[in-house]
DNA sequence: GTCTATATTTCGATAGAC
DNA sequence: GTCTATCGAAATATAGAC
């Protein structure tokens, strides 16, 4: 009795310690990059001394590698808004909307991707050719079968899926830019709907689905 | 005759280790991040003694600042295929070719703006208060006497410049993510081609300019 | 599982001969 | 203007008491 009840609290203590350090991680290797980012800032951010990061997390690298994996399971998820639409408005609506709110909700994330991505993605180029590609792909079909049905027009399935990330994605990891044009203040709810609204509308129409 | 000789002479060596300076130190700060570039890479890279850099450029900061601005200055020249132009479709559809361009030839520049912006500016914080914001205040009102000469639908013009930036910036700072996709291939000179005339077709179309 | 003290490496920057 | 040698600071990572 006494030996799984002394695992399960072990166990416990572990997955919030890591929910903490992964949290702070996120927000550090998005405001100060990898290179720039120390344990010890992150150590700091999570209130636990240095020497406790390295004992859930052996090295920067694999604390790293957790964080980028986490957006990338969030990038996912946004797929199911895609998924089952019986018309790209309905389909791409959804996608634009749930992407949108991700920027808003987790822009670090959003960030980390970024970098890793523009610095050729050292951690997870297995993941941009596996389960990325096959994610395309199966999106890609999707569309065509969309305009084969003439329910839009006849564009790349790449380039308007490039177009809808490049789009969604701004709205994160150019949010200070934003913000700075917007006056130094974040986007309002009411400015965050302007912008999806304008966001969909646009692309909508601009592939004949409007 | 030999003092003016001397210096027209020494002149000529500075200009022209600070160019090969500035060109390896563009291309490690986008490949590295700020953080993670190290002053003997970007000596190892432009071919000189680490010394030597710290004789050019005082500390790595200000080299860094150095190759943001001359990037900053690459995006401005690209308003001019915005400017004088009759119509949404001219004005917009050139300044897309022009920023496809920049992202094919300054791949690099483009990261390391992105990643400056992403961590919050901290160094051209000031160019984004002033000089972006009266680009982009100055844009808008053409769009918006676009919109009133009934040329085009009436789109909120900031959203709109967001989406130019980012769709057109994606294809540099996603570059690697792209090229995976591609099969591990660049895009070739008729994926390019295809790639504007997607990304053109698209939002004149949206914007009802097409 | 926690935390202080420290080992080891690496980086930015400089001194000083040439 | 060039370059070798090196300093001092800061980073990752670990040892070892609790």
């Amino acid at each position: 009795m006494t030996a799984p009840e002394r695992l399960s609290k072990r166990d416990a203590i572990r997955r919030e310690n890591e929910r903490l350090i992964l949290s702070a991680a996120e927000k550090v290797f998005a405001e100060a990059g990898f290179g720039g980012a120390t344990m010890q800032l992150i150590a700091d951010m999570a209130g636990l001394p240095k020497a406790n990061l390295h004992y859930y997390f052996a090295t920067k690298e694999e604390l790293y590698r957790r964080v980028v994996q986490e957006i990338f399971e969030i990038w996912l998820h946004a797929a199911d808004s895609f998924d089952n639409a019986p018309d790209p408005a309905t389909g791409i609506g959804a996608y634009i909307d749930a992407k949108m709110d991700i920027s808003r909700r987790h822009p670090h994330g959003s960030k980390v991707w970024a970098s890793e991505v523009m610095h050729g993605a050292p951690v997870i180029q297995d993941y941009l050719e596996t389960t990325l590609r096959d994610w395309t792909e199966g999106r890609a079909k999707v569309i065509e079968a969309w305009i084969d049905a003439g329910l839009m027009d006849p564009v790349d399935p790449r380039h308007l899926l490039y177009m809808l990330w490049a789009t969604t994605q701004h709205y994160a990891d150019f949010g200070h830019q934003i913000e700075t044009l917007n006056g130094g203040r974040p986007l309002s709810d009411r400015q965050w709907a302007a912008a999806k609204q304008s966001v969909k509308a646009i692309i909508l129409k601009g592939i004949g689905a409007a």
